[in-house]
DNA sequence: GATATTTCATTCATCATACAAAGGCAATTG
DNA sequence: CAATTGCCTTTGTATGATGAATGAAATATC
């Protein structure tokens, strides 16, 4: 998989016109990455050499250490001085890492992540509710509530209705004003993305989710603790439905 | 702030001509990140050009450019192409990855962390105890265990104990099979660190810990989900005390 | 004089090459 | 056959050159 254009002028070496250097860091690295998740590159085995990987990808060393760097700073691989750069297993990947989950994309399904994310949901999404009922500030209600009309508005269409999704959680994550759980968005947003697109019949459930959701944004206005955790829970039961018919959906992974 | 150990054969072996190489990519990166987070390069700001930082870590430009690809790759800096290499606001850097809490090291407390981790582990360490107590397999709970008998064998030495408790915690989110909360365990494990080191005056309470800690290992043997719950929350109560006290003990971030 | 366009210097992005250091393998030697 | 030694491979670091793009200075135009 070569990641530049490749025209490179075949008339001649920068005899003129100078060769083109696009800037290529970024794909390659994700290339990479993507190879290693598609188990082009095994778990546990060994990426090839430096400068077999400078001809397979068409770059220079200078960007593929650069790229191994980065994927080494994530727990994908693990570099041995002089011995090679092996794929490291997945326990060890940063999967809370925003780059990390892009590059993992749908296999997120065969990751089990899905049901560790809702877990972990149950655990983080009630307390955080509760934050927001307590210390969200108006901006941080209205924003919420913006994503919420976008919620109600995209009826039909699965796509906005997805994205509006994920910005409403993730706008309450942040008017939680906790750190922690802000920087947990990036996996709930993707969980949420994937399991909503894998259960497109879910559709029609919708509506019931809108209802909760605004009743969700009526409880912070109020700062109703109380409230605000039960809608959360409420949403997370309709999450768990959702996902439910997502893996009924897919492709066992098992059977893979 | 040079990180090569500088004496370059000046008597040593390899006698005729050969320069000194040593492996420095990480001491470089730990040293940029540790000026950043010093404010010797402060937030916003522009750090010095590659050129310059160069010279004034003593490396070549390969190893300034790996290091700076893997602060961005952490969120701590933005480099803008031809422009120079910016410091991110606090709120981009990663600060669940392993390597970040080690760099920012005891100035997490300035970040107003403490009391986060604090409020994200009421959230999920009691959930994490019911998973434990449902999944945890016998060689989970011998870990947890033996984590346990380390707490009671270090009475009076607090390092000793806070490693202790610091594994006691980070076995019982592996217990808990979930790999969210495992992944939390290093920004828990950095905070309790802290929070026992600031806090030393709390020796007094290790026995009550010690207690509390054993009898969660009993719920777990018993798989005793509503035990396993209640204890976290009783433990969560201590580190709260704890931390009140290390706070207390702290000079007020707002002062500096 | 004010604004729009152009040029230029600075700085990052990439490439290519060279050498050092160290792990692994094989030949050598006892 | 076993232990040592030396070579080869591969990564780690250094260096110089050039492309590319941005921001600002200089110029041209109205």
């Amino acid at each position: 998989m070569i990641v530049q254009e490749q025209d490179e002028r075949s008339g001649g070496p920068d005899g003129e016109g100078g060769v083109r250097r696009p800037r290529v860091q970024k794909n390659v690295t994700r290339a990479i990455a993507s190879d290693i998740c598609a188990d082009v590159f095994p778990i546990g085995g060994f990426l090839p050499t430096e400068n077999e990987l400078c001809l397979r990808y068409g770059v220079s060393r200078t960007v593929i250490r650069e790229s191994l760097k980065i994927l080494e700073s994530k727990g994908l691989v693990r570099g041995r001085s002089r011995v090679g750069t092996v794929v490291c297993p997945k326990e060890e990947w940063n999967i809370l890492d925003q780059q990390v989950l892009e590059w993992i994309g749908p296999r997120i399904f065969e990751l089990d992540l899905l049901t560790c994310v809702l877990d972990a949901r149950r655990a983080i999404e009630p307390f955080a509710a509760e934050f927001a009922a307590e210390r969200a500030t108006v901006q941080d209600v209205a924003e919420i509530e913006r994503a919420w009309e976008r919620m109600r508005d995209a009826a039909g269409d699965l796509e906005a209705f997805t994205q509006a999704d994920v910005a409403f959680h993730a706008a309450l994550l942040k008017a939680s004003h906790n750190q922690i759980f802000m920087q947990l968005a990036s996996i709930i947003q993707a969980a949420l993305e994937f399991s909503l697109h894998a259960s497109n019949e879910a559709a029609a459930a919708c509506d019931e989710a809108v209802e909760i959701h605004k009743r969700l944004v009526e409880a912070l206005r109020l700062r109703d603790k109380t409230a605000a955790r039960e809608c959360s829970l409420q949403m997370l039961d309709l999450a768990a439905r959702d996902l439910a018919i997502a893996v009924k959906n897919h492709p066992a992974p098992s059977g893979a």
